[in-house]
RNA sequence: GGUAGGAUACUCAAGCGGUCAACGAGGGCAGACUGUAAAUCUGCUGGCUAACGCCUACGAAGGUUCGAAUCCUUCUCCUACCA
């Protein structure tokens, strides 16, 4: 079995631009392949794990991964899959993501292994010292406007009056085009992949490729993840899952996962874990024939959230749900109500607030963030959906008292089925 | 530049002098049923208030009127046709 399989069994194979000769290519030995990570945002989300991971599968293949942080095309913005021009980030912005993406790259890809380490690189490198002249005679020279103008991400924002495309966007292809060139030239690097979107910009690559270093280079792309329901993956209300625990705590990252839709979680486990093919037939197996024990939820939560996270926040993480899903909380010791406080989210509370006549319980759900209005909180609570220290509470103006602080400093509230704060007086 | 049409809550989209905090759909939240799933059904979906009610909102600013999202004026921005 080698890489192309594995990703084909795996479902991640969308497109390649010579199926054939990468399959002889990759059986004549190891290459080096390179996938690059826009700086758009001070963390990588969910959606860039399927190419992330995608590199960790070919580095066990014995192939030599080059992660790359966009220093220089993350500060142009990629225009493929974007319907509007976006703002520039600013020089500050930009330095700061580019450190915060390279730092979650080199946790998450294998820069040890002795015959094929990852190594990071940067196109801000051989891009930065590039004067405009230079650049425009060098490569620009090579890139035909009609092409261009044909490739789809372009034509989308061209077609579309409102929206247009900048010069600047425009160029963008040009530079990740460059990318690969420098890649092949200075690393032997053979590959390219990147998510559907990516075609063009990679298939740039590989023309420019051709034509200065008369070289064949190959692009393959990994399919657009996309949920059973019509949704986008990797969305909440919240917004973006990010692998920075700062912004998506780990207990949120894996309850994301756990909650997948059964109609996705199979091709899930596929898609973002390295469990085997036997593994994952034996969790189908067990999935289809008890969807409601979900242990195939389980296994993916506890299996991305690993490999994000590490054995031991995963491991906290699976504790505070298995409280906090698992029932009753009454008889529960302050250690183990310790554990989920830190898991969810939690906000401090002023404990004179509940001292005499004690707080309404709608301001309480205004204060931890649980609704947005006392309107609202009133809503939530008169309609049932409203929990204190997981006791069902229907009165918007039930008094909290210093009386209901759990071991005498928590207060736990819960909205729904799994909307939880902790308020902690201090 | 000319002519015609449009701008309504998270999105789409009704309303065209009072019964409009504004029909309907989607989305979202909650409830029931379940398995922290899906489907289905129910309720809610501007703010404040225990409530009567008050305030803020239908592109912006003025005006007419007892009363305006609805009529008039000007402005801004879109769309279509013509130049």
């Amino acid at each position: 079995m080698n890489i192309l399989d594995e990703l084909q069994w795996r479902g991640l194979l969308a497109d390649c631009t010579d199926a054939p000769g990468l399959a002889r290519r990759l059986a004549a030995g190891p290459l080096t392949v390179y996938c690059g990570f826009d700086p758009t945002a001070d963390s990588l989300h969910v959606g860039h794990l399927v190419p992330l991971l995608a590199l960790r599968r070919f580095q066990r293949f014995g192939h030599h991964p080059l992660p790359l942080a966009g220093g220089a095309t993350g500060s142009i913005g990629d225009p493929s899959g974007k319907s509007q021009e976006r703002q520039l980030l600013t020089r500050e912005t930009l330095a700061a993501n580019i450190a915060q993406v390279k730092r979650q790259l080199q946790r998450l890809l294998d820069f040890d292994s002795p015959p094929n380490p990852a190594r990071l690189l940067d196109n801000a490198t051989w891009t930065a010292p590039l004067s405009y002249l230079d650049f425009l005679r060098d490569v620009g020279k090579h890139f035909s406007v009609n092409q261009m103008v044909a490739k789809e991400s372009v034509r989308a924002r061209m077609q579309d009056r409102d929206a247009g495309i900048s010069y600047t966007e425009f160029s963008y292809m040009l530079l990740q085009a460059f990318d690969f060139y420098v890649l092949c030239r200075d690393y032997q690097c053979e590959l390219q992949i990147g998510g559907r979107d990516q075609w063009g910009n990679i298939t740039a690559g590989i023309d420019f490729t051709r034509k200065k270093l008369a070289r064949t280079v190959f692009g393959l792309t990994l399919p657009l993840i996309t949920n059973a329901d019509g949704s986008k993956f990797g969305k909440t209300v919240a917004g973006a899952v990010w692998l920075d625990p700062a912004r998506t705590s780990v207990y949120r990252f894996y309850q994301f996962w756990i909650r997948a839709d059964d109609r996705d979680v199979i091709r899930y486990l596929k898609y973002f874990t390295f469990l085997s093919r036997d593994e994952i037939a034996a969790l189908e197996q067990q999935h289809t024939a008890n969807p409601g024990a979900r242990a195939a939820h389980q296994a993916l939560a506890r299996s991305v959230t690993e490999l994000i996270h590490g054995p031991d926040a995963t491991a906290e993480a699976i504790r505070a749900s298995q409280i906090l899903f698992g029932g009753d909380l009454a008889g529960i010791s302050a250690a183990v109500f310790n554990e989920i406080v830190g898991e969810v989210p939690s906000r401090p509370l002023n404990r004179r607030e509940l001292e005499g006549p004690g707080k309404p319980l709608v301001e309480l759900f205004v204060l931890s963030g649980l609704a947005p209005s006392k309107g609202q909180a009133r809503k939530d609570i008169e309609a049932g959906g409203a929990y204190l220290n997981n006791r069902r509470a229907t009165n918007p103006l039930h008094p909290v008292t210093t009386a209901d602080l759990l071991f005498n400093r928590h207060l736990l509230l819960r909205k729904g089925k799994r909307n939880y704060v902790v308020l902690s007086a201090a």
